[in-house]
DNA sequence: GGCCCTTTGAAGGGA
DNA sequence: TCCCTTCAAAGGGCC
C-alpha cells in the first residue's frame, strides 16, 4: 500500500499496517510510528478464546466487509457521544441552550449529542441522524447516577464513587451533569462495527463482540483507521469546545466504586509459581501465558503481585469461549496469536497447539483445566476436518485487499 | 440490580 | 518520560 507522505512504515502488526495513532495535538491522520508500547499492544491476546465457529450467515469478503462498512457508515448514524437527559431522568442538561439539539423526537430519558448531528456544529462529520435508545449500559450507568442523586451519601459503598469519601464530593456530583469522555477511535469504530458484527455472527456477548472487533480493528488498513482517528479527533475539539473546563478526571469514579480489575488479579492467577517474572517464568515460546503487561513489556502483574503476597484468588473469570464469526476473524486470530509471540515462535506453537488452550490457560489458573470449548459441530476452526479449519484458512491469502508483508518481528530486548 | 468481561485509545496523575 | 489507572460503548453472564 501507499505510504502518507512522510511516513514511515510500521515494523509489524498483525493487520501489517498499522502504527501508532497521532498525539492528540495532531491534527493528521496517521502516518502512525509504532512503538514499542504499541507494538507490545498489539500482542495481545485477547481473553476469550475463539475455538469454534458459527458461520449461520454468508460471510462477507473482507473488500465486502470493508464496502459495507463503509455504506454503513455513510448510511448509519453515529450515535452522540455525550448524553442529554430529561428532567425526569433527574439530569441537567450539560448542553448550552444554545446548541442545535432537537430532543423532541427522543424516545428515551437520554439522548445522546453528536458531532454529526445536524451537520456538527459545522464540523460537517455527518448526516443528521436520529439517536439510538439508550444502551442499557447507558441506563445502567445514568441510572446509577440518578440513584445516587436520590440517596446522596446514604448509599452503599458501591453507589458510590470510590473518592466520595466526603458529602462535599456528592454534592458536587449532584449539582455536576455527568459529561461523559468522548469517545476515541476504536470506540467509534466500534459503535459503527457492533451491529454488523453482531448481524454476522450468532454472538450477543459484547466481550466477545468486541475481540472481534479488536481484529479487525487490527486488519483495518491506515486510512481506514485514520478516518476514525479524525473522527475522533474532531469529537473531542467538539467536546472540548463544549466543555472547556472538562476533564476526563471528572468522571472518575462516577457513579460506581472504582475499578481495579486488573489489578485486583490475585495469585492464583499467577500459577502459583510466584517470584518470577512471566518472561522467566513461561520462557519466551510460551509468551501466550504472559501476563498482559509482560507483553506490553511492562511491569509484571503476576510478579507485582507475587512481591506484595497478595491473598485471596479472583481468578480471571473467563466468559463462554465465543466463535469467531468469520474466516477473517478465525485469520485474524491466527495472526493475532502469531503476533504474541515474537517471530522465533510459529504459529502453533509446540506449548500452545492451535493456540487455544494457550489462551484458555492464560484466562484460568495454569492449576485449573479451562473449561472446553463450545464448538457447534463441524464448525471448529481448529478441526482439521472442518473445512473452514484454522490449517484449512491458513493456507489462503491474507483476507485484506491490500497484500499483507510477511510477518516482521519485533525484536524483544 | 449491578458489576464484570472484552477491546483500544485518550488523558491525567504519580514516580 | 514512563507507567499506571480510569473511562468511554456494548450487552450477556454471573453473583
Amino acid at each position: 500500500m501507499g505510504l502518507p507522505a512522510g511516513g514511515s512504515l510500521s515494523l509489524f502488526c498483525p493487520g501489517g499496517e498499522l502504527g501508532q495513532p497521532p498525539p492528540a495535538h495532531m491534527g493528521i491522520p496517521p502516518p502512525y510510528q509504532l512503538d514499542s508500547k504499541l507494538a507490545a499492544g498489539l500482542a495481545r491476546t485477547p481473553m476469550y478464546p475463539f475455538p469454534g465457529g458459527t458461520y449461520p450467515y454468508p460471510m462477507l469478503s473482507p473488500e465486502m466487509s470493508q464496502v459495507a462498512a463503509s455504506c454503513y457508515m455513510l448510511h448509519r448514524h453515529t450515535p452522540s457521544m455525550y448524553p442529554i437527559s430529561s428532567a425526569a431522568s433527574g439530569f441537567r442538561s450539560p448542553y448550552p441552550t444554545s446548541l442545535p439539539i432537537s430532543s423532541s423526537s427522543l424516545s428515551s430519558e437520554l439522548y445522546r449529542f453528536s458531532p454529526t448531528l445536524g451537520g456538527g456544529l459545522g464540523l460537517g462529520l455527518g448526516p443528521a441522524l436520529v439517536p439510538p435508545p439508550p444502551s442499557k449500559s447507558d441506563l445502567d450507568s445514568h441510572h446509577r447516577y440518578a440513584r445516587s442523586l436520590e440517596k446522596g451519601s446514604s448509599s452503599s459503598s458501591s453507589d458510590k464513587p470510590a473518592d466520595s469519601s466526603a458529602n462535599s464530593n456528592n454534592k458536587e456530583q449532584n449539582k455536576k451533569p455527568h459529561i461523559k469522555k468522548p469517545l476515541n477511535a476504536f470506540m467509534l469504530y466500534m459503535k459503527e462495527m457492533r451491529a454488523k458484527v453482531v448481524a454476522e455472527c450468532t454472538l450477543k456477548e459484547s466481550a466477545a463482540i468486541n475481540q472481534i472487533l479488536g481484529r479487525r480493528w487490527h486488519s483495518l488498513s491506515r486510512e481506514e483507521q485514520a478516518k476514525y482517528y479524525e473522527k475522533a479527533r474532531q469529537e473531542r475539539q467538539l467536546h472540548m469546545q463544549l466543555y472547556p473546563g472538562w476533564s476526563a478526571r471528572d468522571n472518575y469514579g462516577y457513579g460506581s466504586k472504582k475499578k481495579k480489575r486488573k489489578k485486583d488479579r490475585s495469585p492464583a492467577e499467577l500459577g502459583g509459581n510466584n517470584l518470577k517474572k512471566c518472561r522467566a517464568r513461561y520462557g519466551l515460546d510460551q509468551q501466550n501465558q504472559w501476563c498482559k503487561p509482560c507483553r506490553r513489556k511492562k511491569k509484571c502483574v503476576r510478579y507485582m503481585e507475587a512481591l506484595a503476597a497478595a491473598s485471596g484468588s479472583v481468578p480471571l473469570a473467563m466468559a463462554t469461549p465465543q466463535s469467531p464469526c468469520s474466516e477473517e476473524d478465525v485469520k485474524l486470530e491466527e495472526m493475532s496469536d502469531a503476533s504474541d509471540d515474537d517471530a522465533d515462535t510459529p504459529l502453533n506453537s509446540a506449548s500452545s497447539p492451535g493456540g487455544l488452550s494457550a489462551l484458555s490457560s492464560l484466562a484460568s489458573p495454569a492449576s485449573e483445566p479451562p473449561p472446553a470449548p463450545r464448538h457447534p459441530v463441524g464448525t471448529n476452526p481448529r478441526d482439521a476436518n472442518n473445512p473452514l479449519s484454522v490449517g484449512q484458512l491458513t493456507s489462503q491469502t491474507w483476507p485484506r485487499a491490500a497484500p499483507r508483508p510477511p510477518h516482521e518481528a519485533i525484536s524483544v530486548s
